[in-house]
DNA sequence: TTGAAAGCGTTACCAC
DNA sequence: GTGGTAACGCTTTCAA
């Protein structure tokens, strides 16, 4: 009724009547009490429903028990998809989660700050705060792992492959006799689209489109497309960097009366929902694992002896192309994939 | 090089020359500090990089500066907006933010509760933990606001509408001549759900047919539809409990060699991105604002002199139909919405 | 305006 | 095994 203020150890060990050290024991269940003691301190706590102050063990350990993560927003399917391989992943190794989305901020680099001193490692992903913010965490001794963003030394990073699949995408293509393409996105935006990019425009050889920039949504994709359909001689095939872009060409092409793939043919990257359902070639990235991978590695680092004396590790994660009918008129390589 | 135990604030005391306490105003400028003294409390924390601990800070003022979520997965766009508005709104607030899925977790209650004692107030959604945990954790004095999830005395609750959509969407399908009604997925899942369905039901009359329950994924909803269109008799409609179901069924339906809605009409619930692209008719949900408008409610509060006593507040947050194709041949009220 | 010192609620070391 | 008691690093009276 009036519980309003949190029992503290004290009372605890007063109602077992016993001191708070043994208290703390019992309730940890250190082995190093009877097993009658631990009851009579069990029931106590129960009586009371203590819970320990998060806090006070915190400053006491020197220890949070809780990892962070910065990703620039939630906005699309992507870093959602991420973050819930994370928080699996961290909930199952008893950490708690803490987010910071660094979107629209213009105090981004103190939120990171602040998030470091809540926390016993973090993720920071892509395009969030600048390297050397990083760096300068990192040196304090907080365990980092970089996801889909750029190696620091001396860091674990996490990616997922862009090279092969981007070749293979334009390679597969240019074996439809498309010659004239365009890529949707803006490389300055993400590390992942800058990879995509750059692939893109070499598997392309000599004639290397400048990149046609715009936001990561479907409204920036269908401006985008619509002012490039307009041209006298339009793109004969739309790389867009992720597959909003690519839904929004997709509006584009409908509203100006081009037929897709036999028109124009369109591709994104990371394999929504809506992909599939639209038959649009895209890549499929396999979000989950980036989150969960990222969360073990942070808690090997987090676990180790000497966290700085552990050599950096990297992984690249595989990813896929999916041929679906926004391509080409004939899928040769490669199957339908919608199931 | 080495600086890896962090300074405290006894070192910028000393390098200072002042105590503690000015520095622990100075820092959080308290005016209570000459601007002389300020500049060099300040100029010593910069050279040491000090950042006062967040646990000592904690433990000492009593709160955590930081608010909690509880959902139940974040797979699909549901959880994941509302999350972003979330967010997006807790740090306009200066508040950290904690994630927790309950999802598979058998410890679910456990790790609510250890949530509990690491902020200062928290969202509980759905279906995540029972009320009674919910009930005790108020007790305890933590402020807490319910989100689409069923009110609890004393406590604030939002929740989207659900009645009139489901009525407009029910009046809509018989307006079309559809007679035969089926509902896809289970209504024990989730409040909101359930809602749907009861509603539903009641604007069906005296033919209430039971749920079909399924999961709420696209296989789930593939693998029921599919089961239903095998029926000697199959429903003319099937209205479903969320997007994902309702695109599963277009795919049964495809492969059924059914025509949509020629043959057979399909509405959703939740309005996500591939919902567009298929013309699938459904409920347009306010998710950010759900999230956003939590996050204020929290906020108020916390903030409040007696939380306690200030009445607890009931949000009901409008939605709309969105007719698309996918509910009848001539979509007579309303316009296609695609934009 | 500043400093000394008393909390805040744990954990963990050191005796007993 | 158990109890006393320093930390842990900060905020906040209370005096000066």
């Amino acid at each position: 009724m009036k519980a309003l203020s949190k029992p503290t150890i004290y009372e605890v060990a007063r109602r077992a009547g016993v001191s708070i050290a043994t208290v703390s024991r019992a309730l940890r269940d250190s082995h190093l009490v009877t097993a009658e003691t631990r009851r009579r301190v069990q029931e106590a706590a129960e009586a009371l429903s203590f819970t320990p102050s998060r806090s006070a063990r915190s400053l006491a350990e020197g220890r949070h028990a809780a990892n962070g993560i910065v990703f620039p927003h939630l906005v699309g399917p992507y870093y959602a998809e991420v973050l819930l391989g994370y928080e699996e992943a961290a909930a199952e190794l008893g950490r708690s989660v803490l987010i910071l989305g660094t979107e629209g901020r213009p105090d981004a680099t103190a939120q990171v700050l602040d998030l470091a001193s809540r926390v016993d490692g973090m993720v920071v992903m892509g395009r969030t705060v600048p390297d050397d913010v990083v760096v300068e965490l990192a040196a304090t001794g907080l365990p980092i792992v970089l996801l889909a963003r750029d190696p620091v030394d001396g860091l674990d990073t996490i990616r997922s492959e862009n090279r092969a699949t981007a070749r293979e995408l334009t390679a597969h293509l240019l074996g439809h006799g498309h010659r004239r393409l365009a890529f949707l996105g803006d490389p300055d935006a993400s590390p992942d689209v800058a990879d995509r990019y750059a692939w893109f425009s070499e598997a392309l050889g000599r004639r290397r489109p400048a990149p046609v920039r715009c936001a990561f949504d479907v409204e920036a994709g269908q401006r985008a497309a619509t002012a490039l359909l307009q041209r006298r001689n339009p793109p004969e095939a739309l790389v867009c960097a992720n597959d909003e872009i690519a839904l929004g060409a997709h509006l584009a092409a409908a509203k100006a009366g081009r037929d897709v793939p036999g028109d124009i043919a369109i591709t994104g990257w990371d394999d929504v929902m809506a992909a599939r359902f639209v038959g649009l070639t895209t890549v499929r990235q396999p979000m989950r694992e980036l989150g969960a991978t990222a969360a073990r590695w942070l808690h090997d680092r987090m676990s180790s002896t000497d966290p700085a004396r552990t050599p950096a590790r990297r992984r690249v994660i595989p990813t896929r192309l999916v041929i679906r009918r926004s391509c080409g008129p004939d899928p040769c390589e490669g199957r339908q994939v919608d199931p």
